[in-house]
DNA sequence: CTGAAAGCGCTTACAG
DNA sequence: CTGAAAGCGCTTACAG
């Protein structure tokens, strides 16, 4: 106990426990750098095999795990990526949330969460966040009237990806990944068309929404394709919850007269909407899919526990995040193209849609 | 243009829009530290206060923001807390997240995520995060056999609250925050028998999990003080998954010979499982709530969007969250009780109990 | 190729 | 009470 270490008696400077790099070098007697060095493994070291397991192993006995916020100050990284998005309850983006996280991980990076909204009351937060060099890059969540017009803002002091794009802002100002969202209810449209139904309906968020455009002209498309149209009256836009997909539901039911007078089948814009319509038919005794096929887009891990079963589209929600990461993980990442994600919208057959009755 | 700033005309060495914070002390003609201890409202400084003001002024006009990686390096504080979860994509502990994100938001930490399974498989992010310093504290979710055996290594290293807890572990490694999971399923219970049931049975998770001991015995103590009991063959424990509440159900309904040889009710041990014994209620046509009412714990957005909507009581996830963190910030922050979070389970009466038929 | 020196941008004992 | 100096723990031009 005769200090031949160099911890001091009176107040210990840092906490036992903590192993610096120059405790590592003087283990391996090395000097700091070249120790650096080859537990960076730079190419250009050419110490002896034998030198460099001596720091190698004299870090691993040490225990010795590098001080980020030293590295992170040198090098102007700090190995952080920061998700801002809307409503982090909604299980939808919960799989871009997954994606994301993961490749971030397998680079070495960490997420860092943030919510649209609190971003634009907190302040204090949005310039921690922004300009405090707190992380690396950002993906964020457009589509929300007030925080896209700050998005440019965003991106000219950080990297910056965004998705689910308000269209002003697609491809002018950062990279933007998308989904096909045409494609999604193209398919969907085009599988209730194949069953037999003519006459399609849909349930969706708002009418101008950028979302709703591009998700209702598929349908439009596939029905073209077919000689069909989308009636208005077989139309309803509210917002993008479970209580407007019931809400809808209830809306058109009331228009309808005669048996047959009414769409065979619905298409919810997304998967709330898709549960709502489901509920409202339970409510009003309409039987799916015997009466009504019902369809929504999203895939998500509800839709198969849901009585009846819902049929979905899914988005390649989970490839989006990963996309996202990688745009901003890689040099430049400022490219201000449109990146569609790639794997198709996939289609997932259930219980709620069959042949008309 | 000629020379007044420091700028140099070859390779700036930051790049534009830096300002540090001898930037605004020379702009307000202090020293630097006098503008930092201005700028953090240090109580000792007698600066006039036109003095202050010029500081405060400088910094708004550039636009400082102080550099996170210095200060965390010289203070050894990140201002960022770390959540490792289980399972991201449960609905379960979104609320959970909600709350603790919230809670660091307002005292401007910001919230990194990790998980469990990731951190077992990926040594190189489990000491980043553990032992980097990446983090001021850990919230981990306990109850994954392998992971607890880590969690007493953690607390050693960092700051640490644990929800969920391990039974070996509870208060003697960490805080444990924890919701009255014996009230909840009390308060289930005690509804039920109020209704008029009298034969109520279970469908839950892992019987040796504690979170399940705990739960069933809210059962037992409800029914024995009603003078019943919580038959064998009225239990079976599988997983706390959708899928094994279907199969729970299914399971049950083959022990059941004559009409009256049944329970009349069910409880599901999460939310989950609830969903899947509607499903199989569904698929058997045994009507809910007329032949069985069914309710489960936790109550999650889905809930009432269900047919019919399901009956359940909500455990204070969100109030768990915020604990969680007002510990890890609250100095000390290693107490080592058992905190059980505060609001008490709140029941939530909906479509799929009645009055036994 | 390696080591000694400088410096990233802050804050905080330490002198005055 | 304020300022000059030191130092947090790294990495990287810069000399040798």
């Amino acid at each position: 106990m005769t200090g031949r270490t160099s911890k001091q008696q009176g107040r210990p400077r840092r906490q036992s426990g903590d192993v610096r790099l120059a405790d590592v070098a003087a283990a391996a007697r090395v000097s700091a750098p070249l120790a650096s060095r080859i537990l960076n493994a730079d190419p250009l070291v050419r110490a002896t095999p034998e030198t460099k397991a001596r720091v190698l192993e004299a870090a691993e006995q040490l225990g010795y795990v590098p001080n980020i916020a030293a590295k992170t100050l040198r090098q102007r990284r700090t190995g952080l990526l920061g998700l801002v998005v809307h409503n982090l309850s909604s299980p939808i983006y919960l799989d871009l949330l997954q994606g994301a996280r993961t490749e971030a991980a397998a680079n070495n990076y960490f997420l860092v969460l943030g919510d649209v909204d609190e971003l634009l009351t907190d302040e204090e937060a949005y310039r921690i966040l922004v300009n405090g060099k707190r992380v690396d890059g950002l993906i964020v969540q457009g589509g929300h009237g007030e925080f896209d017009q700050h998005i440019a803002e965003i991106a000219r002091a950080l990297p910056t990806v965004i998705v689910n794009a308000p269209p002003k802002l697609t491809g002018t100002v950062a990279p933007l990944v998308a989904p096909d969202e045409g494609a999604a209810t193209r398919m969907l449209t085009e599988y209730l068309l194949a069953l037999g139904h003519t006459r399609i309906g849909l349930i969706s968020g708002p009418y101008e929404s950028p979302t709703n455009v591009l998700r209702t002209n598929g349908v439009r498309e596939a029905l073209a394709e077919a000689g069909a149209i989308l009636r208005e009256e077989d139309t309803v836009h509210l917002t993008w919850s479970a209580e407007a997909g019931r809400a809808g539901l209830r809306e058109l039911a009331t228009r309808w007269d005669g048996p047959g007078d009414r769409p065979t089948a619905l298409i919810g814009g997304n998967s709330l909407i898709g549960i709502g319509m489901l509920r409202a038919a339970a409510e009003l005794d309409i039987a799916v899919p015997a009466e009504l096929s019902i369809a929504a887009v999203h895939d998500t891990w509800i839709s198969e526990h849901l009585v009846p079963s819902l049929t979905t589209v899914s988005l390649p929600l989970r490839e989006m995040g990963e996309t996202a990461v990688r745009l901003l993980l890689s040099e430049p990442p400022r490219a201000r193209q449109t990146i569609i994600s790639d794997p198709p919208p996939r289609l997932h057959v259930r219980a709620s849609t069959a042949a008309p009755g």
